[in-house]
Formats: C-alpha cells, structure tokens, sequence
DNA sequence: TTATTAATAATAATCATTACAAACTAATAT
DNA sequence: ATATTAGTTTGTAATGATTATTATTAATAA
C-alpha cells in the first residue's frame, strides 16, 4: 500500500503536482478498493468518512488529474456516470471487462489479450495503438449456472 | 436505402412497434451519417431539417427504442454525451473505433478480429460472450505523417 | 515579513438526459 | 358514426452529473 502511494507521489511530483492530504486520501480510497469500479460520487463518500471536510469538486479535479497522469482511467459502463479504475501496477495498457447483462456484475482482465488484434491494427490501418478500451457483453459464470437450474425446474415441476 | 428501412421496419413490427414518420424520420438520418457517430442532439437537429415538427424528447426516445432492438449502438468516447451507431448491415457484433488522441477523428474497424479472444475468454473466464465494446486510443495516420513532417523541419531549419 | 502561487471548499451554473402532462393519432369496439 | 383505448408525440419542467467560479487557505519564494 504505502508502496503504491509512494509511487504515485513521485509520478505526480514529476509533473510537479504535490500528493496533498486530499489527494491522498482519494487514492487511498481507490487502493483499498482496487477491485470496484467507484464513480466520482462513490469515492467522494468513501473518502468522506476519513477526510470529513474534503470537498466534492477536490475529488473530481484530482480524479481528473490522476486521468490525465495515466494513473487511473476513466470508464463508462453505460448507465449516466463515469467510473475511475487504479491501474493495475505496471500495467501499460488497461485492462478489459467483463459486464453481465444479468445481474450487472463486472468482472476484470488483466491478461493483455490484444498483442495479434493491434499488430493487425498498425499493420492493416497505419494506427499507432497506444491504449485500448475492450468489455466484453455477455452472461457471467453464476448467471448461466442459474439460468441452467432454472431450465431443470421448467422440465421437472 | 430503402431496402434497409423495410427491414428496420419490420424488425420494429416484429416486437409489435410501429415505424412511425418520427422514427422513420430519424432512421433515414441514421442512415444518411452512417459512418458518422452522432449524438442525440446531432441526430436531434438534422431531422429537424427534414421533420421540423420533431421534439427532442421523440428522438432521445427513438434512439433508445433503437437501441434496445440493436438496431443502433450506444457508445461513448469518454466527452460528455452518447452517441448513437448503426449497426453494420447483418453485423453479428458491434464493430470497432480507432480514436486518434491527437485530432480525435474516428476510424471504423468492420472486420470481427476477436474471435480467438472471445473463445479464450468463454474457456478461461466461464464467460459467454454476447457483444463487446473495442475502442483503440493512438495516432491516426494523418497525424503520423504530420509528426514526420514537423520533425524533419526542425532538424533542417 | 510580504508577495506569489497552488490548492481547496462551498456553491452556483451548465448541460445532457429523463420525467411529466396534455394533446394527438390510429385502431377497435359499440 | 361515435366512443373508447392504447400508443405516440410535443413542449417543458425536473433531475443529476459535471464544471466553473469565487473566496479562502496553505505553501513557497523573495
Ligand atoms: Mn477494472
Ligand atoms: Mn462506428
Ligand atoms: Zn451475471
Ligand atoms: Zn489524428
């Protein structure tokens, strides 16, 4: 943990930002909660209860600076708000998802995946892939188990 | 043009919708931009051309109908609004974006390139894959040159 | 110390999207 | 033909996430 955060401080100084007890508490938010997918409001609450007097918008323009220091990525899941995901550590690229259409679970994969799809792209379309956004749709492992049992009560009732 | 409007038709007959002039008016602008990644209010003001008597709220509601029927696809390129994509004639799967981070134009990939990707994931993960969501974020080929050029100049002033 | 700068908090403003109420349309039943 | 109904549209108000503003505070430099 302090690891990380001693990281990050240099990566913030340089680009000469400070790690400010704001900030810092907002990326000890996301390490403790590397797994979720927090929305602005989400951390704001989170860090709300250690920091009571740090404020929403601090939370937005150091969610925003840590974006642009490649630091976290800013996704979209489609329902109204963005979500901040901590890189993982030492990853180059972000990592994909996998979204339920179920129960709206989210799964994460940090295995690249992508090496012969953006060779094909460079190749192909003279793109320079330097980051990629990649989720995947579909029915997570407990849904199709549930959907199996279900099929099984149908045919014996 | 017309051969894809009775299809649409009869795939919004088929979950008992109607093809009303609003929707019709709204596709055959969908359509027109195909290649383009329009939001709503884009979509919103180019009806209005053809179909003044259109209202927002109509459109936002057509584009979600559309959407949920996959007629369209909803996607989001990280600025603050949705846009709306036709899907590919007969296109199983959404297709792919190339997003230059350099002038932000948007390249379209039609050809599938994740099949093994997905059946890895299905065997890995346990996860059937319905849809995905790839976006490459990188530079584009135009930008490429334009970067050669200005380091050329700057080596030979 | 005093001036300068960066960062924050609180709050107002913006802007995309959704909800709502009234009016309209087309289909169906009487 | 008339009444009824469900479905649709319009214009507008409300919502909710995000951004901008402004006054204040903390850190740094002169
Ligand atoms: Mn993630
Ligand atoms: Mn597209
Ligand atoms: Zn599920
Ligand atoms: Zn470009």
């Amino acid at each position: 943990m302090e690891h990380r955060i001693e990281k990050i401080k240099k990566q913030l100084h340089s680009h000469s930002y400070k790690l400010t007890p704001q900030r810092e508490a907002t990326v000890r938010v996301l390490l403790e909660r590397e797994d979720d997918h927090l929305s602005a409001e989400d951390v704001y609450l989170l860090v709300k209860e250690k920091s009571p007097e740090i404020g929403l918008a601090t939370v937005y323009r150091t969610l925003e600076l840590l974006s642009e220091l490649k630091i976290v990525d800013k996704i979209n899941f489609g329902d109204g708000v963005s979500r901040y995901d901590l890189r993982k550590e030492g990853a180059k690229h972000f990592h994909h998802h996998l979204v339920c259409i179920e129960c709206g679970s989210v799964e994460e994969i940090e295995n690249d995946l992508l090496g012969e799809v953006e060779q094909i792209v460079e190749n192909d379309w003279g793109f320079e892939v330097k980051d990629h956004r990649l989720t995947f749709h579909g029915i997570c492992r407990q849904c199709q188990a549930a959907a199996v049992k279900e099929d099984v009560q149908k045919a014996t009732p």
